[in-house]
DNA sequence: TAACCGTGGAA
DNA sequence: TTTCCAAGGTT
């Protein structure tokens, strides 16, 4: 029984070429031309990016990594940091514990290696916030390493490829193993990339553009069934809705009281308003013992936010102060500074809903 | 292994 | 409006 197979020179032979004419200009890219002179990525460049790239778009990472790199130009810069300074520049991308491990990595590179990434994935992978993934894409595209690199967008072209019925995640190895082989020792980084562009321009998810694709002649899923159908995956399941409420507090000079959720869980390390735990009871009679002081609060309507494994619905309370008093756990920040402080977006979203014009320009 | 962990844009 | 999901990692 012999399976399907595509040698690495012949995928080479048509991605390649379709890759240089075709690549997507990206601002911690080195262009194909410049790579093919043996001009190499910056490893603090490629690592960054792709952290922030870990299940996020393209678009949502641009404006962070240009941040980044203007607040911290050096992975030693960003190790010297300070920790509360990263997560108030990363507020707003999401899955915050890449901040906190961005950090670690960084202060691990300073002090483990010298200031210089390591070279291999194994040693890559050894560092906080790097998996499978990032380790085998930092050494291949900085490093010019064949590294077998699968992220969702490879996984969508091998499993049409080759037309998986396995669906995923249980298909996984087997794609690991598929593109492995496929991999050629050439331009190892151009490769990978130019299966994540092909897999974001061409191989889509929906309608994908199977007429444009340089793998047409060889795409088991184009000549044997719908592209679009693959990958196959296990069923998903409904997010359950939570509620809880969420205390602003606003003194005669227009401050905030905030303070620091717990470092780990959910949007660990990062500031919010005081509030309850959030449950999937409807209990309203516990919320007051929530409240970070007595004051006059007043409902002022809800807020929504969809998390990745549950759906929130925050009743939000407002209260009018004449002095910043208590300052038991928080702080008081002023209007005027709320949006470089580390606040999650749901928290941003209370706040607002308390005192609309809280993030409006000036 | 499966649950946990954000956000915003597209269709 | 709802659904999907984007260059995943950790526990």
């Amino acid at each position: 029984m012999t399976r399907y197979t595509i040698a690495a020179s012949e995928a080479a032979a048509l991605l390649l070429p379709w890759y240089d004419r075709h690549h997507r200009d990206l601002p911690w890219r080195v262009s194909p031309p410049m790579a093919r002179q043996g001009i190499v990525a910056d490893p603090y460049h490629v690592w960054l990016s792709e952290v922030m790239l870990q299940q996020t778009t393209v678009q949502a990472v641009k404006a962070y990594f240009d941040k980044f790199l203007r607040l911290w130009p050096t992975v030693e810069d960003l190790a010297s940091a300070e920790t509360e300074d990263v997560m108030k520049a990363w507020a707003g991308l999401g899955y915050y514990a890449r901040a906190r491990n961005l950090k670690k990595c960084a202060e691990a590179v300073s002090r483990e290696h010298g200031g210089r990434f390591p070279d291999t994935e194994e040693r890559l992978k050894a560092l906080p916030g790097i998996g499978d993934y990032t380790a085998a894409a930092v050494a291949a595209i900085a490093f010019n390493r064949r590294s077998a690199v699968l992220d969702g967008n490879v996984e969508r072209v091998i499993s049409r490829l080759y037309a998986i019925e396995a669906p995923l995640p249980a298909a996984k190895p087997r794609m690991r193993q598929l593109i492995a082989e496929l991999t050629p020792a050439e331009r190892p980084g151009d490769f990978a990339q130019a299966m994540m562009d092909l897999g974001a321009t061409i191989c889509t998810p929906k309608r994908p553009a199977c007429s444009l694709c340089p793998f047409r002649p060889k795409c088991l899923a184009l000549h044997n069934a719908d592209p679009e159908t693959f990958p196959r995956k296990a069923a998903k399941k409904e997010k359950p809705l939570r509620l809880g409420a969420a205390f602003v507090a606003i003194d005669q000079a227009e401050a905030v009281y905030l303070r620091k959720r717990p470092e780990t869980g959910l949007l660990g390390g990062m500031t919010e308003v005081p509030g309850t735990d959030w449950t999937a009871r409807r209990d309203g009679a516990t919320t007051l013992d929530a409240q970070p002081f007595a004051a006059a609060w007043q409902p002022c309507g809800a807020v929504s936010h969809v998390f990745t494994h549950f759906e929130l619905r925050l009743s939000v309370y407002r209260a009018n102060v004449i002095a910043a008093l208590p300052g038991v756990e928080g702080w008081w920040e002023p209007i005027a500074s709320l949006k470089t402080q580390a606040l999650p977006t749901v928290m941003k979203k209370a706040i607002a809903q308390a005192i609309p014009h809280a993030f409006n320009q000036g």
